[in-house]
DNA sequence: GTCTATAGCAGGATAGAC
DNA sequence: GTCTATCCTGCTATAGAC
């Protein structure tokens, strides 16, 4: 690969690292072209150059960096429900730990469901390809692992209010975090920050097995 | 009150009616003021005239008309909790019917939400307002009225969880619903939300008394 | 109090030198 | 491929006529 070239793609990583920070923070219509740029350190017409528009940016960012790291998420949570000991709370905690930990920081999760959550209230043509390409997916894993633990005649339409709940429980807390720490009067700690995984894995599992145990 | 300051309210009023829509619609940055005045049907000066700047009129939305109808949302919850034979589950249904039904419509429901929803994960200005006027004092209601069927010597902190949880719970579906529709496949009509509405209570109730029912 | 006109600025995108 | 300079549009806010 010649110099060119690697110049090449460290600029348009930099930019797409940057524009992901940027948007999950403060939004599309938020950020400037030229905010991304000076914090990515290129100039301003890289954007244009690389990506052609703000919004196929805005695109790029979900298709490089959201739905990859989404796969790794429910590569991660499958990964553990197969190791660990079949029960309703493994598969639970599996997927609450993998929602929070496979990150390279706490920070790159608040941006990642920060991203999500703004989609979802307010979607765009992103919506569609984080839905289909990592949600559907990831719930419909969670699902089946959930299996043998539901009632055998539930409607798949319920079963996926079940699993939508969760990942709404799970992304209330990350993006919520402020209004959190503000509401206990807790700092975000680490130990806090287990209070919080066993408190969404309790309420979750007895959400769901609460009107669905299986007659043992 | 003379024509003139009748006219003036008039206008201040539709500003503030579409300004919220728009706002709740497409976010703070997402709406000029161009855009509410001409959907307000008034001159563009308009804004600046009787709310001084962009910035106040959107804390004056909140100020003006999303608080109030907050603690409208609150007063028909408690009423409710009260007037209903006590039990854990009709606790949660009457704050699950309030903050589903204490409005005039679907639509405005569906408003109210996307602004709590956008400030949680971005604060503003706006956001110590809504949760000191009325989400907190919401919380607490819920949780004096929980009291009974939690364990006795439940920390604060975690009381404090389960109400997050269950506000948490009850946006992601409002917000949520072109999401819920597209992944069940099933329409968002009458029927399909009291499935919803169930869903959200008989979730919440065992998420809360799972690890919490206090000893017979 | 209401409107038109516009100042003053920031935005996205592009042309063209290097 | 990269950068500077710039176009054009759209924004908020205001001044000043009526």
């Amino acid at each position: 690969m010649e110099p060119n070239s690697q110049q090449n793609e460290d600029t348009k990583e930099r930019i797409l690292e940057e524009a992901e920070r940027l948007f999950a923070h403060k939004g599309y219509r938020g950020v400037s072209v030229r905010e991304i740029t000076q914090a990515a350190g290129v100039n301003s017409a890289a954007v244009n150059y690389h990506f052609g528009s703000k919004k196929n940016l805005y695109l790029e960012v979900f298709r490089a960096r959201w739905i990859p790291r989404g796969k790794r998420v429910a590569q991660m949570s499958e990964a553990a429900m197969a190791s660990a000991p079949p029960s309703a709370r493994n598969v639970l905690k599996a997927i609450t730990q993998a929602f929070l930990d496979t990150f390279a920081s706490d920070d790159e999760c608040r941006r990642h469901y920060q991203l999500a959550s703004r989609e979802l209230s307010q979607p765009s043509e992103a919506l569609a390809l984080i839905m289909n390409e990592v949600m559907k997916p990831n719930m419909e894993g969670f699902l089946r692992a959930m299996g043998p633990y539901l009632t055998a005649n539930l409607p798949r339409e319920n079963a996926m209010l079940y699993a939508y709940t969760v990942v709404g429980v799970l992304m209330h807390f990350i993006v919520g975090r402020a209004v959190i720490s503000k509401l206990t009067g807790r700092q975000y700690d680490d130990q806090f920050r287990q209070v919080i995984e066993d408190h969404i894995i309790d309420f979750c599992l007895h959400g769901i097995l609460g009107s669905n145990r299986k007659a043992v």
